[in-house]
DNA sequence: AAAAAAT
């Protein structure tokens, strides 16, 4: 074992050590470990939950009543309290009651909260038709292809993911293994690279969490306390999860924390718009798991606060969007360019929603002999999802959103729980819209990127309580957020891309619960028709006349060729490499559906691409 | 042309 002197020699930063504010002294070794982790948990989540409702930023958070001596210093209050509190309620993050009971924390909104929603994918059952309704996912179809593809499981005891991960999935009251999750574990626990297309809502977060924390506690010997042992300030996480947003970051990261709990596996979380000190602060604790947007992330590299040399697990949540036109150079600079390990030596996981091929192809940089899983919309028989199109010209839609609210209002179909999401094109659009519906006596809160980090938590929890049930909102809020309740997406503008609408759409209709999603068509929305029509046939909804009409109009004019970047965005995807395979590369089941589908929902030459000769060069 | 993501 290396010695601490051994360690400080290998520091490579840049700056002297003393030239930081050292807060912190030297906490000995059998201090920090032993049977500190579950406290060092706790503190760490009532600090992440505590984040943005601290009105003295970079002080600690004290807790309510009861102080006991807390507060000194998140780094050193944490370890030193609480072990024999602990054993006093040994039971914590499984039952939300409990958890934070005894903490009394100064905003418990944003405790249950982030409970509630959990437990609600995780299916807890007995929170009033809360769980997840697995009938949903009987019949759902999969494709697999790759080579040497692992079988999938049918148990969560078919497989073997550690004892302490097991307890908490057990903890979690996870009985039955969702369909991505059948599919995804054993293929990540095979260590085999993963390119997963499935809706989110689906336990997709625990589809990769699961074999990356088992991966790590095979692997350890806990590595996590060398950072802090060595006084080298440069975190070396095991694995890395990366997300396009602050929100979906931060859902993670609590998921994740759930699922480690006790394990000794340490999660970490790291995202632009909070003080940066703090998140720093907790990777000195030890960081095995670190979530992250990818401009905190690459400030943290440069800092070196973060090293991704021990990287053994890489994870990109919205794959497709990391790896759209705005994001690419990020991500290639985070996976390509800092000392992140080759693909091959690194295990890679790429999971979403949407998969264009396109991406498909540029993902193909970051994989090694990967896997491709496609499971199809939950429910995609039984349209947990009601699509409604609506030809409404821009002038009239603040009057026709009104009226779709008094409607919902006078049906009782709104309040606390059946939330109303409303997508706008502009941050400016989702204010003002905002601002109308609150005039007009319905509590709204609007969510979008030129809103601080504060306002923009604030808004996400003030909707997802119900205390505004309605929210505004940019894209931004259009991925992976998990909110449960909301029973109506509203497109106010539809989005330019098919695959933001499915994202979008996909905040109602989770955990197989039923959702609907209405839309505003405008004449400005033509390029988007003939897809939109395509999606609507292959989700088995109701298309009006008037817009296949459209979509008549659209095929064929000048959008076709430029009206998306790429095509086959859609429910569930197909593995790029299988249009210039045989068909024993591949296998689908039930063998029935999926195979052909896409190909005629979605044709090929509908969007102007040759995709033969194009796959073909591209992957051999 | 817009949105997101570092300060």
């Amino acid at each position: 074992m290396s010695s601490w002197s051994d360690s400080v020699t290998d520091d490579t930063q840049p700056f002297k050590p003393s030239s930081r504010p050292t807060r912190r002294s030297y906490i000995p070794p059998h201090l920090r470990t032993s049977n500190g982790v579950s406290t060092l948990h706790i503190t760490r989540s009532f600090d992440q939950v505590n984040r943005f409702t601290n009105p003295n930023p970079g002080r600690p958070v004290r807790a309510r009543g009861r102080g006991r001596g807390r507060g000194r210093g998140l780094g050193r209050g944490g370890r030193y309290w609480g072990p024999g509190r602990q054993s006093q309620n040994p039971q914590t993050p499984f039952d939300m009651n409990s958890k934070f009971d005894d903490l009394e924390i100064i905003d418990r909104n944003v405790v249950e909260n982030e409970y509630v929603s959990t437990n609600v994918v995780a299916g807890d059952g007995n929170d009033g038709g809360g769980g997840i309704n697995f009938d949903a996912y009987e019949d759902i179809p999969v494709e697999t292809s790759g080579s040497n593809i692992p079988p999938p499981v049918n148990s969560f005891d078919d497989v073997d993911l550690g004892e302490g991960l097991s307890e908490n999935i057990k903890r979690c009251k996870y009985v039955k293994p969702t369909p991505i999750q059948k599919h995804a574990i054993p293929i990540a626990l095979a260590g085999r690279d993963l390119m997963a297309c499935a809706q989110t809502g689906s336990g997709k977060t625990a589809a990769f969490c699961f074999p990356i924390i088992s991966g790590i506690l095979r692997s350890k010997q806990p590595n996590s306390d060398m950072g802090l042992f060595s006084g080298s300030r440069i975190a070396h996480p095991l694995a890395l999860i990366l997300s396009p947003t602050r929100e979906l970051s931060c859902q993670i990261h609590e998921e994740a924390k759930k699922f480690a709990y006790q394990t000794g596996v340490k999660v970490a979380v790291a995202y632009g718009g909070a003080p940066i000190s703090q998140q720093l602060r907790n990777l000195e604790c030890g960081v095995d798991i670190l979530v992250a947007t990818p401009g905190r992330l690459v400030d943290m590299i440069e800092r070196a606060r973060v090293s991704l040399s021990s990287i053994k697990f890489l994870a990109l949540d919205e794959a497709d969007r990391m790896l759209d036109m705005g994001f690419e150079p990020q991500i290639r600079r985070i996976v390509e360019q800092m000392d992140m390990p080759s693909p091959g030596v690194r295990q890679t996981m790429l999971f979403s929603a949407t998969f264009p091929d396109v991406i498909q192809r540029l993902a193909a940089d970051f994989l090694s002999d990967y896997i491709f899983l496609s499971v199809g919309r939950v429910g995609s028989s039984t349209d947990l999802i009601i699509q409604k199109v609506e030809y409404i010209p821009d002038m009239d839609k603040r009057r026709h959103l009104i009226n779709i609210l008094q409607e919902q209002r006078m049906k009782g179909t709104h309040g606390k729980h059946a939330l109303t999401l409303v997508f706008v094109e502009t941050k400016r659009s989702a204010d003002a819209i905002e601002h109308h519906l609150s005039r007009n006596g319905f509590p709204s809160t609007a969510i979008h990127g030129d809103k601080v980090q504060m306002e923009r938590e604030r808004a996400l929890r003030s909707f997802k309580t119900g205390v505004t049930p309605i929210m505004v909102a940019t894209d931004v809020a259009a991925r992976g957020l998990d909110i449960p309740n909301v029973a109506h997406v509203i497109n106010f503008d539809l989005p330019k891309d098919i695959d933001d609408y499915v994202h979008r759409i996909g905040r109602t209709g989770r955990a197989g619960k039923t959702g609907i999603a209405t839309a505003f068509f405008d004449d400005k929305n033509l390029p988007l028709a003939r897809s939109l029509v395509n999606l609507m046939q292959e989700a088995n909804q109701e298309v009006p006349p008037w817009l296949a009409q459209y979509a008549e109009t659209s095929y064929g004019s000048s959008s076709n060729g430029r009206s998306r970047r790429y095509g086959g965005g859609k429910f569930g995807g197909h593995d790029f490499r299988s249009a210039s395979r045989s068909s024993n590369y591949s296998y689908s089941y039930p063998t029935s559906s999926y195979g052909g589908e896409a190909s005629h929902s979605v044709p090929a030459h509908a969007y102007g691409y040759d995709y033969g000769s194009v796959v073909a060069n591209g992957w051999e």
